[in-house]
DNA sequence: ATATGAGGTTCCCATTATAGGAAGGTCAAG
DNA sequence: CTTGACCTTCCTATAATGGGAACCTCATAT
């Protein structure tokens, strides 16, 4: 018959861990698998394939609820493409606003850091900027 | 006499929030400042210089346990800037790489919506690649 | 037969930094 | 003496993930 997948088959094959498997099923990213009757779950061959979205939707850095709301836009035959392309494009947006946050942080380091001897001597621009700016 | 410095007063001069303050102050980040008979929180200038030291420290993205190390050296009159500048630089590095993934993550979706027609039919290549790649 | 090990199950706790809120005490002003 | 604006402590939540306990199930090795 079919072999069954196991909860750990699922996890190797999508790279979602088995904790997170049964947290997404927790809450209701993913439907519930069948059972076998010892409770064990087991997954089919969509399961494993929406499983798989789920993770590179995670590996693009989509939260949770974006996720949720482009796994019923792939489910849904007459989707448009404008409501994915929304949702990528709000994503877009949040992630360069994080990483131009961080850059400006690690710019300004730099900048302290490199004024900074980095000897046995206590005098430091990094303290004193941490001291003083406002 | 001297005028007592409430919490709310540091919280507005240090641009700390109150919950903050206290919370900093229960994991030992800060030591607990002298209270008035009624139990309030008084703070001194030194306490009220530290606070201003730890949001320029967040400001800057750095975690708690660093600034926590930070506040140690800065008290520290015989510290070594070597020692300032290395939290600084492992900070630094920690920041650009978290900015590279961001960045990562946000060309990859770029090139995806730039080829998503962004209409009403359902074709995208956004759902495609997290249907399909790897 | 049974012991062992590898897997499954549920449930609870921890992380990071921050905020919200409840329940109650205190204080100044009207 | 009430009202409102503070203060106090304690509990809860966030986002995503991992760790671990206590217990069940199953296949294999003795």
């Amino acid at each position: 018959m079919t072999e069954l997948v196991t909860i750990r088959d699922a996890s190797m094959t999508t790279g979602v861990s088995a904790k997170m498997i049964r947290h997404y099923e927790s809450i209701g990213l993913i439907s519930a698998p069948a059972r076998t009757e010892n409770r064990y779950r087991h997954y089919s061959k969509r399961d494993i394939h929406e499983l798989g979205f789920i993770r590179k939707a995670r590996d693009l850095g989509f939260p949770i609820e974006d996720i949720r709301h482009l796994l019923a836009l792939w489910r849904d035959r007459s989707r448009s493409s404008a409501e994915v392309k929304a949702i990528a494009l709000r994503h877009i947006a949040a992630l360069d606003e994080k990483a131009a946050n961080l850059q400006a942080m690690s710019q300004t380091l730099k900048h302290l850091a490199s004024h900074c001897h980095g000897d046995n001597r206590p005098d430091c621009p990094i303290i004193d900027a941490l001291d003083r700016l406002g």
